[in-house]
DNA sequence: TCTGGGGTCCTAGGACCC
DNA sequence: TCTGGGGTCCTAGGACCC
C-alpha cells in the first residue's frame, strides 16, 4: 500500500492589491481596490507623494479584482462591480491592475518554492500545489521554510495547506488566511471539513451550490449524507458520484508539473454599447486590433493554431461563439482576422454588443510544426525503394 | 448605476467513416 | 419496410476557476 501523500496548496494572500502595496507603502492599513484602468493611476506630487484616485470618482464597467483585507471588511470583493463597489466604501483607494507586475512576484515566488520542492502544479497567477510527499523533513517544517523563503523572495505573505490531497489542501488554506498555515489528515475530515458550505469545494460553483440549496443541502455534511439517488436524478450519475467522493474528502488527482496550452485568446468590453451598422468602424478597428494582439501572443507563446473562434456577449449579457477550422495552420494576423470575420457573419447583430473576443485553439508548437513540414509523415512518402 | 479577461473541462448533437 | 454500431472530428454552449 502505496504511503499517504502530502500535498501542499499555497496561496498568495491579497496577490495583486499586497504586490501593490510592495509599491505605495503609505497605503498600508487602508482599504484599497485593484480594479481601475489605466486612468485611475496615482499621480506623482512635486513633493513625491501620491494623489490617488477614490472608487467614488469611478465611471464604468469593470469590476474587483483584488481588494485589501481592509476594504473586505467594508465588504468589497473581487468580481464585484465597480460601481457597486463604490457605493459601499467611495472612500477606498482606486489601483488599476498591472498584470505585468504581477507575473513577475508571481515567477519570483514560483521559483523560490520550485528551488526547495520541484514538483509545483501552477494553478494561475497567484496560487500552486506542491506534492510534499517525497521530502524527509515534517510537515510543518516544510510549510515554514516555504512561507519564508516565499516571503524573503516577494516580501509578500502567503498561506499554505497541507493535506493528503489536492481537494483537501485547497479547502485548508483557506481556513487560517492571511499568513496561516493549516495541516489536515483524513481523520478531521468531520471536524473541519464537514461544517463548511458546500460552495468551499472546488468545482461546486453558484449554480451547483443553488441548486443544492434548492434540496436542502447547505454543508459538506448535508452532502456527504444526501440520498446518492436524489443527487443522481438532480446532477446526473458522473457530478453526482463526484459530489459523493468529494464529500468524504476523497480525491486522487496527481500534481500535474507542466501542461501545453488548449487555447490562447484575446476580449475587450467596450466603453458603451456597439451596433454593427451604426458603429461599423469603431467595432472594425477592435476586431482588427484583437486579431493583431492574439497573432502576437501566438508568435511570442510560440504557438500556431488550425481553429479560430469569436465570442460576442450583447446588451442583454446573452454570449455566443462561432468557430471554425482551418485546413492549414496560422498564426498569421491577417488570416485570423479573414477567419474570424467569416465567423462574426454566422451571427445574429441586431442587437447591440457590449463585448468581442477572438480564441485561437487546437494549437501545435510552432517547432512541431515546422518539423511536421520539413519532414512529411511515412505515409506520405513513396511506396518502395 | 449590475456583471473583466484569461483560461479549462464537460456535454451533446451532427457529420462522416468503416 | 421507422432504429446497426462504434469511433472521431467539429461546433456551441455552459459551468467553473483565478
Amino acid at each position: 500500500m502505496a504511503a499517504a501523500r502530502r500535498i501542499a496548496h499555497l496561496d498568495m494572500d491579497a496577490f495583486y492589491a499586497s504586490v501593490e502595496l510592495l509599491r505605495y507603502p503609505e497605503l498600508r492599513g487602508q482599504p484599497v481596490v485593484i480594479g481601475g484602468r489605466r486612468a485611475d493611476a496615482p499621480q506623482r506630487n512635486p513633493d513625491g507623494t501620491h494623489r490617488f484616485a477614490r472608487l467614488r470618482d469611478y465611471a464604468g464597467r469593470g469590476v474587483i479584482t483584488t481588494s485589501t483585507y481592509e476594504a473586505r471588511a467594508l465588504g468589497v470583493f473581487s468580481a464585484m462591480g465597480t460601481m457597486k463597489a463604490a457605493k459601499l466604501a467611495p472612500d477606498a483607494v482606486l489601483l488599476p491592475t498591472d498584470f505585468d507586475a504581477y507575473r513577475h512576484y508571481s515567477r519570483l515566488f514560483k521559483t523560490a518554492v520550485r528551488a526547495i520542492c520541484p514538483l509545483v502544479e501552477d494553478r494561475g497567477i497567484d496560487e500552486i500545489y506542491i506534492d510534499l510527499s517525497d521530502h524527509p523533513e515534517t510537515t510543518l517544517e516544510l510549510a515554514t521554510t516555504l512561507k519564508q523563503a516565499v516571503r524573503d523572495a516577494t516580501g509578500l505573505s502567503c498561506s499554505i495547506g497541507v493535506a493528503p490531497n489536492k481537494l483537501l489542501a485547497k479547502i485548508c488554506s483557506e481556513l487560517d488566511k492571511p499568513d496561516g498555515i493549516t495541516i489536515l489528515g483524513m481523520e478531521h475530515i468531520a471536524t473541519r471539513i464537514w461544517p463548511l458550505a458546500v460552495k468551499k469545494i472546488n468545482g461546486i460553483g453558484p449554480k451547483a451550490t443553488a441548486k443544492l440549496a434548492a434540496l436542502g443541502i447547505e454543508t459538506i455534511a448535508d452532502l456527504a449524507q444526501a440520498d446518492a439517488n436524489l443527487l443522481q436524478s438532480n446532477f446526473g450519475r458522473t457530478y453526482a458520484a463526484w459530489l459523493q467522493q468529494v464529500s468524504q474528502g476523497r480525491d486522487d488527482r496527481p500534481v500535474v508539473t507542466s501542461a501545453e496550452p488548449k487555447s490562447i485568446s484575446r476580449e475587450t468590453t467596450f466603453e458603451r454599447d456597439l451596433h454593427a451598422v451604426q458603429d461599423r468602424d469603431a467595432l472594425s478597428a477592435i476586431f482588427t486590433r484583437l486579431c493583431t494582439a492574439l497573432a502576437a501572443d501566438l508568435a511570442r507563446k510560440g504557438y500556431v493554431c488550425r481553429t479560430i473562434g469569436i465570442k460576442l456577449r450583447y446588451d442583454d449579457f446573452r454570449t455566443v461563439t462561432r468557430d471554425v477550422t482551418l485546413t492549414e495552420l496560422t498564426a498569421d494576423a491577417a488570416r485570423i482576422r479573414r477567419a474570424a470575420g467569416e465567423c462574426l457573419r454566422r451571427v445574429p447583430l441586431e442587437r447591440r454588443l457590449r463585448l468581442l473576443g477572438v480564441r485561437a485553439s487546437a494549437l501545435i508548437a510552432a517547432a512541431d510544426a515546422a518539423q511536421q513540414r520539413d519532414q512529411p509523415q511515412q505515409s506520405e512518402l513513396p511506396l518502395g525503394e
